[in-house]
RNA sequence: GGGCGGUUAGCUCAGUGGUAGAGCACCGGCUUUACACGCCGGCUGUCGCAGGUUCGAACCCUGCACCGCCCA
């Protein structure tokens, strides 16, 4: 359609506008109308398509969601208005340890995997004191049954808030369709030998008793204490050496210190023996010791930290575990093999006195027992230190020997910085948090977890005759089978009663990591096995929005797998969105207990109002939570409809736009409409938000006042048709560059008097503004200037003087400078109540006012 | 320790070489027939610090300080 306004019918005007309502109206209309209903019959280049970030949904809603993914929807609305069938999906992340937790929270229950599936189980009403256990298949159950509720709350919010999303085409990251995605990537990784397990030490968190990745890790600063430890030499000296984890001393399986260090040199190739356990262990040269740290040498156990597995790998040591899957110190028989003593039964004491206590616990207990021996050096010296811990967690990692499933990343590194240069960052300089990242990995990704929601890797284990797992050779279904679970499927040949018995079958137990199915969301939302047809249409995706904190994790695991299925990136543009800070600048948290109910807010300024404080915020900065901005775009609506009631309520006649005044505002428009499609395009939706809102109230403070007289008919219907007539180009223009930050106000405007929805107008052209003036009116766009100006400077005079806007100015000699206003002076005499206007060499307007009018009789009495 | 961002009015923030800006807050004024959820006006600054480049620096360069984040 070459003409954007020809979509107008009858003007019917509300008798009294407001923004009330307007959510439930146009949500239900939007609903009915399918306008957000993506169009798959495009092809590929008038489709724009959004990776949607999955919300957690058994997180808390905050508004931090209502920010981010305002921006978002910003993008969608204009990238719809520009023609494009926009693909905007919405999933629910319910997959994964939050839901875990909260259906353990939520019911009162615990996953015991050892119990067999209760088909009758109810929950209690209240969760109880005792926590009670359910099988895993119960649990699961629950876990649906619960993010069924959280995913109606988001949804709720996500329509209220105004999200162009098409809700038919919504996944969660447990449902079938994603389970399926993410079996079937895993095998082919498998097949294509990306995919490996291993069994090696990993960090561990041992409250969840699991593997962590090194993505999920973070450092705290802890209280710690350096204990001087004195280890026996067979030539009666002592070597001391300083250790924050004196518990660990039964684990020691070498000493190290730096090959360059004169103090240790004559002790290497030598060995010492532990005190209290009596163990003869090494001493070796390692670069990695740091002869400033503490004595300059140091026990090596297994394992205390990640350098304790580096030592142990690179100096080939042997392995002398202690720390248990749930943080306890495992029981030991001393004296048997790897665990030889030169003071068996005295070893043996000592070390009954740890067994079964927590690492924590045992330190305290060990520092006394060292005392006792003599085998402490002076008194723990304490010192603050960083300890690696899970984000989740709450007491530090240990490392287990476990197995573990791992994707290969290391190898790709050079391919996977290469995409992430191809990539287009918004802002640009978070690229650096993602190259940052991809240097700094040490290993390969752990995708494997030892909890119980999540997606099962499809694979099982035949069980030998003598009833050993053969990890070596798992079971792997066919992709046509997907997605399967293999504690309740049986793989091909074997039968059910086969199920952990010898010469049988035993499935794998862990789930995975929740980023191995959430770092295919491109192939989930675009159905990649159900549908190749619009698999093709949608990938590689136009832009994927996310949060910064989540570059290291979502963000580089998308990037990953899609180089190792499809090799491309698996979007063009990545839209990176700050946090939301408080007012003490902190960032907000449900634990911090300064979170703020967002459907509160939405209902007390509006989602307009929210929608603009959102979108007032610069793409990647953090922004802090501010009400009074949420209060001005609510203003801002209210003047819309306001601005727009008086357009419309006298818009005849109509005719040709020939006054200075009104060519002059549409040049000016025209040029708003230019930047501010540049700048989306760019992805600054703040930046065009600011300058459509500065425009606008200008259109509304100076434009509107100048030329009320003319288009009420005062100076006829030639200019009162002018008037008109750009008014409501003005006005059409105006509503569609608001609708994607505007999207209730401007459609209701809209339709008091078009057909149609605004979400589906055509974003204004530069040219289509300037058309009716039969293109741009240079010579116009200076009246309008002058005539701005002149009337600040009136204004400005009147209110220093205290006159009320009406009082009348016989004779006004305005600077010369102004006379560009003269074709305009009509209208500007008006507005001003200027009688006889003429120009002259004075700085400043000379006003002459009016007799003042009689004063009303009551004031005068 | 490495990297990134920030530091501009009381507050929240725009402003990438040419006389310091907006909104909010505050103060004063205005029954103005679209809007008092409005309108008009006013006040408020060594643009973090120190150097350098330039005719000219909030902006470019160097160093420093502080705040925040990411990574070790």
């Amino acid at each position: 359609m070459s003409d954007p306004h020809d979509t107008t019918r009858a003007i019917s005007l509300p008798d009294k506008p407001a923004l009330e309502g307007l959510e439930v109206k146009w949500n239900e209309r939007w609903e009915r109308d399918g306008t957000y209903r993506f169009d798959r019959t495009r092809p590929r280049e008038e489709i724009y398509s959004i990776d949607t970030p999955p919300p957690t949904v058994s997180g808390s809603l905050h508004v931090g969601h209502v920010f981010s993914y305002t921006h978002t929807d910003v993008i969608a609305r204009f990238h719809r208005m520009r023609g494009k069938a926009v693909f905007y999906p919405m999933g629910w992340d319910d997959n994964g340890l939050p839901t875990e937790r909260r259906v353990q929270n939520y019911y009162g229950v615990r996953c015991d995997p050892s119990l067999p599936y209760d088909p009758g189980f109810q929950p209690p009403e209240k969760p109880g004191k005792q926590p009670i256990s359910v099988s895993r298949p119960n649990f699961v159950e629950l876990c649906n049954r619960l993010t069924v509720e959280d995913e109606k709350a988001f949804e709720h919010l996500w329509r209220h808030l105004g999200l162009s999303v098409d809700w038919t085409m919504t996944y969660a990251t447990i449902d079938k369709s994603s389970q399926r995605v993410s079996q079937t990537e895993f095998l082919r990784s498998l097949k294509r030998g990306e995919a490996y397990q291993l069994e090696a030490p990993m960090l561990w968190d041992v409250d969840f008793r699991t593997a962590v990745a090194q993505a999920e890790l973070e450092d705290r600063e802890q209280p710690g204490a350096y204990h001087r430890i004195r280890f026996g030499r067979e030539t009666g000296e002592a070597v001391e050496i300083d250790t924050t984890r004196p518990e660990l001393i039964p684990a020691c399986v070498a000493l190290v210190a730096h090959p360059d260090d004169d103090r240790y040199k004559p002790l290497f190739g030598a060995n010492v023996t532990t005190p209290l356990f009596g163990v003869s262990v090494p001493v070796k040269p390692h670069t990695l010791a740091d002869p400033g740290k503490g004595s300059g040498i140091a026990m090596i156990c297994t394992f205390g930290d990640l350098t304790d597995v580096t030592w142990w790998r690179e100096l080939s040591l042997p392995v002398r575990a202690i720390i248990s899957p749930n943080g306890t110190l495992r029981s030991v028989v001393w004296g048997s093999p790897g665990w030889e003593s030169a003071d068996t039964v005295r070893a043996q004491q000592a070390y009954e006195q740890l067994a079964n206590l927590s690492a924590a616990k045992a330190r305290t207990r060990i520092v006394e027992l060292l005392r006792e021996s003599g085998d402490l050096v002076g008194e723990p010296r304490p010192i603050t230190h960083p300890v690696k811990f899970y984000e989740k967690g709450e007491r530090p990692l240990e490392i287990v020997t476990s197995r573990q499933w791992f994707i290969r990343t290391m190898e790709f590194r050079e391919a996977l910085l290469q995409r992430g240069r191809e990539l287009q960052w918004h802002p640009e300089y978070m690229r650096h948090r993602y190259e940052n990242w991809v240097n700094g990995l040490t290993g390969d990704w752990c995708i494997s977890r030892q909890r119980f929601f999540g997606v099962p890797f499809p694979v099982w284990y035949p069980i030998g005759a003598d009833g050993s797992i053969d990890h070596a050779h798992p079971l792997l279904p066919g992709e046509s089978r997907l997605p399967i679970d293999p504690s309740t499927d049986t793989p091909d040949g074997y039968t059910p009663g086969q199920r952990g018995k010898p010469n049988g079958f035993a499935g794998d137990p862990d789930i995975m990591d929740t980023w191995a199915t959430s770092s295919l969301t491109p192939q989930v939302a675009g159905r990649w096995l159900d549908d190749p047809d619009l698999f093709a249409r949608v990938f590689p995706m136009d832009v994927r929005p996310q949060a910064h904190e989540i570059i290291r994790t979502w963000l580089f695991t998308t990037v990953l797998r899609s180089q190792l299925e499809h090799g491309t990136l698996p979007w063009k543009h990545a839209a990176i969105s700050g946090w939301i800070l408080d007012p003490d600048r902190r960032k907000m948290s449900k634990s911090r207990g300064n979170v703020v109910t967002p459907m509160a807010l939405l209902e007390e300024h509006g989602s307009d109002g929210v929608r603009y404080w959102a979108a007032s915020g610069r793409p990647g900065a953090d922004t802090a939570f501010e009400p009074g901005q949420m209060k001005v775009g609510r203003r801002l609506a209210i003047k819309i409809l306001n601005a727009a009631r008086f357009a419309l309520m006298q818009a005849e006649p109509r005719g040709p736009i020939t006054e200075s005044l009104d060519r002059g505002m549409l040049a000016a428009l025209s040029d708003l409409v230019a930047e501010s499609t540049e700048n989306l395009e760019a992805y600054d939706y703040a930046r065009v938000l600011e300058r459509a809102e500065q425009f606008f109230w200008a259109f509304c403070d100076d434009y509107l006042e100048l030329v009320k007289a003319r288009r009420y008919g005062d100076f006829g219907a030639g200019g009162a048709a002018s008037a008109n007539s750009a008014m409501l180009v003005a006005l059409s223009t105006l509503l569609r560059l608001f609708a994607p930050y505007l999207p209730f106000v401007t459609e209701e405007v809209w339709s008091w008097w078009h057909e149609g929805s605004v979400h589906r107008a055509p974003w204004p052209a530069p040219e289509d503004v300037v058309a009716p003036t039969g293109g741009r009116d240079e010579a116009a766009v200076a009246v309008r200037e002058a005539t701005q100006m002149a009337l600040a400077d009136v204004r400005r005079i009147k209110s220093m003087l205290k006159k009320p806007v009406k009082a009348v100015i016989a004779k006004a000699v305005l600077p010369a400078a102004y006379e560009a206003l003269k074709p305009a002076a009509r209208d500007f005499q008006a507005a001003t109540h200027i009688r006889e206007l003429s120009f002259g060499d004075v700085a400043e307007p000379q006003l002459e006012f009016a007799e003042e009018p009689a004063a009303a009789p009551e004031t005068r009495a």
